[in-house]
DNA sequence: TCCTTCTTCATACGAAAGTATGAAAAGCGC
DNA sequence: GCGCTTTTCATACTTTCGTATGAAGAAGGA
C-alpha cells in the first residue's frame, strides 16, 4: 500500500516538472507541439506497459467487460491466468518448465529450494487439471497461456 | 499474425485521427495544451496497459498451425527427423510425450510394454540431446519435427 | 487490526522417469 | 546366409517427480 503510494508520487511528481519544461520549451517555440504531445504519449506508454507488468493478484477482477477479440491479440491471454488463479510466481515456474528445466534447475534459477518448487507445480497441476509437468505445458499452450 | 498488424494499424489509425482533431482545436484555441497532452497521456497510458496485459516475453515463438485437421506433413521436417536418426517407433513415442502421456499410457496406447517405451526415450533423449522429457518436446518443436 | 493469499520451506513417502546392460526376434540389403 | 538396424522385453538401480502435511513470514484488502 505504502510502496504503491510512493511509486505513484514519484511518478506523477516527475510527470510534472516533464510537464512544466516542456510547456516553457513550448511557448518559446523550441519544439513543435507535436513533438511534444509525441513524447508524452511514449513515456505513458512506457509507463502504461511497467504498471500492466507488474500486475497485483488479480486487482479486483470485477465483471470483466468483453475485450472484444475472442483470439489473444498479443500472444497471451492474462484473463485466463487469472481466471485459473494462476499466481505471479506459479506462472514463471510454469514457464521454466516448459523451457524443459528439472525442477533442480528451476529452483536454481528462481533462487528458492526445489521443495518451493515442488509445491508450485503441485498447485499449478491442481489448476491446469493436468497429470503430469508434461501435460501441464501442452494444456498451457492450447489455452495460449505460454508460447 | 493478421490480426496484430490489424490491432496495431487500427490503433495507430485512430491515433493519428485524433491527432489531427486535437491540432485543430488547439489551434482555434478551444482546447488549453495542458489538456490536450494531458488527454494524450492517459491515453497512451490506456493502451500501454492494454498492450502489456496481452502480451508475452516475446521469445521469438511461431505460432503453432492448426492442430490434426491438416496434414501434419505440411510444417513437419521429415528430413530433420531422418537426420537425427530417430526411427518409426520413436517418432511415435515422442509425440505421445508431447501430448502429456506417461510411459505407461503410452506402453498401453502402442500395444507395448512400459519397458519397451523406456528403451525408445532413451535413445530419443540420446539423439534430440535432451535431458527429460520437456526438453524434448521442447527442441522436437523448435526443430519442428514435431506439432 | 484482522483475515486471506502468496510465497517460502521442510520432511516423508509413493510413483514415475531415466540409465545400464543384455538379449532375442524380425526385416533388409548385399 | 551374414551383417546391420529396428523393435521388443527384462532386471536392477538411481534419480526425479509429485503428493501430503504442516508451518511461518510478508503483503494487501476489508
Amino acid at each position: 500500500m505504502r510502496s504503491i503510494v510512493l511509486t505513484f508520487g514519484l511518478i506523477i511528481l516527475s510527470c510534472l516538472i516533464l510537464f512544466e519544461v516542456a510547456k516553457f520549451s513550448l511557448i518559446k517555440h523550441t519544439l513543435p507541439i507535436e513533438l511534444m504531445v509525441g513524447i508524452f504519449a511514449a513515456l505513458f506508454l512506457v509507463i502504461g506497459i511497467l504498471i500492466a507488468g507488474k500486475r497485483g493478484p488479480a486487482p479486483a477482477r470485477e465483471p470483466d467487460k468483453e475485450p472484444a477479440s475472442p483470439s489473444p491479440v498479443f500472444g497471451i491471454d492474462q484473463q485466463k491466468i487469472d481466471a485459473l488463479g494462476i499466481s505471479r510466481r506459479e506462472y514463471e515456474v510454469l514457464q521454466e518448465i516448459a523451457l524443459g528445466l528439472s525442477n533442480q534447475e528451476i529452483a536454481a534459477k528462481l533462487f528458492v529450494t526445489e521443495s518451493t518448487i515442488k509445491t508450485h507445480i503441485s498447485s499449478l497441476l491442481v489448476k491446469l487439471d493436468a497429470k503430469r509437468r508434461t501435460d501441464a505445458v501442452r494444456i498451457a499452450k492450447e489455452l495460449k497461456i505460454i508460447n
